[in-house]
DNA sequence: CTGAAAGCGCTTACAG
DNA sequence: CTGAAAGCGCTTACAG
């Protein structure tokens, strides 16, 4: 049959053995690079051919034969969610040196999105998949494992049976340390500011919160963890007389949400109000902004995750002895980054800017007594 | 031959096929949703063996007989620069209702990882590509052309001929506007602090503040544009006796760093010092931010990129009549968000949360009498 | 050391 | 209305 659609003139293996004067087989032989002899005459023929043509092997022929795509999805919320970007660059970093192509699929908030985003990974048959989409359902999860994908779960949870591998930070005790870091400030309560409840990870900070502030510990919970959306509620929240003095918020982005709300209200941070985040977004360390917060890793928790992942599909090549092993849960430490927003320095509003980076250290300076920093080029 | 590698269980056309009793070919004219006449009762067999197969066609087996890949690309330099987040979301946004599966290239700074992803695109045989990587150079734009593959150019320019449609926010007007509004504000010399002057964009930007500001306007040209790259410079130049009133930032990160800059040094914002951006990425609206800014429109400029590129691949389709339209040129017009950092409103330092949005109008108001305006939810 | 042939999972004229 | 066959661009045992 006569090919009706002449492509643009990219070659094909076809072209440059005919070139070469060899057969398809050969050419391919030296593609596999190393895998097969080929005779340096030969070898530079073809060398010679590919040039001339500048032949590129199709991706997806090369997948349909090999039986694997070499492909691996990345499934987020949103990509201008500034959580995300970290992540999916860690992802990246240790995918694409080992061979791999990455999709990105971004699930937005609706579950009909996100089956088709699922549905998409399954048709594009990519052989593995981080899931940071922090709805997704576990019945979305369970459909790509059914499909013989391996997944790995990353900055979420599974809410039922643990059938694929986690990577989270330890979302329990980053709201504990950043609690207790209130209480050392000298707010003997608090209020936690958070996202749904029904996301395991504001649970679970929610729980550490508690752990630290028990009964002296409220807990205010929003639908959306925009900051657009957190600044009217959290406004509300400190315009009563008996405002908090100190607020957890559970992501950077409701964090940011409350010193709006403060800024409009005529608060000052940390004077009036104490406010302490969670994720340690890039923002957080503008000048004026000072965010103190949790680092949630976000980047390490990408390579960790892709690196299970690129683990999990190697384990799986034929002739790789023994059954694969079982689900993991990987928890990463959560660490308190200090800048001026908890009360670590001064104030938001005089020309001091906070540290950068804390560290793990959870000894806190004295409410009044710390010297400002300088910080800058 | 016999399949020494049995997948995990996908099923394919031939199962599919058999367990309906019918031929391959009758179920893929099933798959081609109306484009062949399949009869209800041929159809409800197909459906249902699709049913219980989970059936799911692959994309590169349907790519390879159909000669179209049904992808396109995206490079940016880096997915963690706030910048590119919006504009692959407004790709996005165009691209995937169009039935195209995104793939995301990030190239970073290197040339080698340019051509390497550049490389990784032809391989795919993505359709089209929207390029931008603020360094990639010509010669890898002309090699995806010569591919064959549509590509347009978004957020940067090409150096030589316009061998690729281009979508640009005017940069020249945009630097004119800003620095007609630190005029506007009284200041009758300013500084520019742009990024490598050899990006046509920072170019644009400084030939648009040097129409307002002329022989007072001063240019501090830095190797990079990332806000802890400037504010070593920045404090360097607003150390200075002499030091400017008014800083043009050739981008958000850049004012960033002038912030940080003038916040180590003691300085007011916008008392000692005026301090207007370039893109408007989203920390900018941030209380005690406030960065004014010249709208970059990313967002926008991707959506508008990837229509074009859709409609590219669309017009090089068999039976489509005519040689292709030459490539434009589009730009968008920038536009002034007006916030605090100018000395629009009263102080970054005090409770005033600047406007979020300032639209077109360049009318600006007087640099003393304006009343502070609250926002927030 | 190289080639012929079968096959990967689809689609698409062409017959009937 | 449905099926058989060729082909998309590769790879991989199998021969020689």
């Amino acid at each position: 049959m006569v090919n009706r659609f002449p492509t643009t003139g990219r070659a094909t293996i076809a072209e440059v053995a005919a070139r070469a004067g060899v057969a398809k087989s050969t050419v391919s032989k030296y593609l596999s690079d190393g895998v097969y002899y080929v005779s340096p005459v030969t070898r530079e023929k073809i060398r010679a051919a590919i040039e001339y043509l500048d032949y590129q092997p199709s991706a997806c022929a090369q997948s349909l034969s090999r039986r694997r795509s070499n492909t691996v999805g990345v499934m987020v919320a949103s990509i201008t969610n500034p959580f995300y970007p970290e992540l999916v660059a860690g992802v990246e970093e240790v995918v694409e040196p080992a061979g791999y192509t990455m999709l990105l699929g971004s699930s937005g908030q609706s579950p009909q999105r996100e089956a088709d985003v699922v549905g998409a990974m399954i048709k594009q048959r990519v052989e593995g998949v981080v899931v940071t989409s922090a709805t997704l359902r576990d019945r979305e999860v369970a459909r790509l494992v059914a499909a013989g994908i391996q997944v790995v779960v990353a900055s979420r949870e599974l809410q039922g049976e643990l059938i694929a591998d986690t990577v989270v930070v330890d979302n329990r005790q980053g709201g504990y340390l950043a609690a207790h870091h209130l209480r050392d400030h000298g707010h003997t309560a608090a209020t936690l500011v958070t996202g749904p409840l029904d996301i395991a990870a504001f649970r679970h900070r929610a729980e550490g919160f508690r752990g630290a502030y028990g009964e002296r510990g409220a807990v205010l919970a929003l639908a959306s963890s925009e900051m657009t959306e957190a600044a009217g509620p959290a406004a509300a929240l400190l315009s009563g007389r008996d405002r908090p003095t100190a607020v957890l918020a559970a992501t950077d982005t409701i964090a940011l949400g409350v010193l709006t709300a403060a800024a409009t209200l005529g608060l000052d941070v940390p004077r009036d109000l104490a406010v302490i985040g969670f994720d340690n977004i890039w923002v957080g360390q503008v000048p004026n902004v000072g965010l103190t917060t949790v680092d949630g890793h976000s980047r390490r928790i990408g390579t960790l995750a892709a690196g299970r992942l690129v683990d999990r599909i190697d384990a799986r090549r034929p002739g790789t002895a023994g059954p694969p092993p079982p689900p993991e849960r990987i928890v990463v430490p959560a660490a308190i980054v200090r800048r001026s927003s908890c009360g670590c320095f001064p104030s938001l509003t005089t020309t001091t800017v906070g540290r950068t980076t804390g560290g793990p250290r959870t000894a806190v300076a004295p409410r009044t007594a710390v010297a400002p920093r300088t910080a800058g080029g």
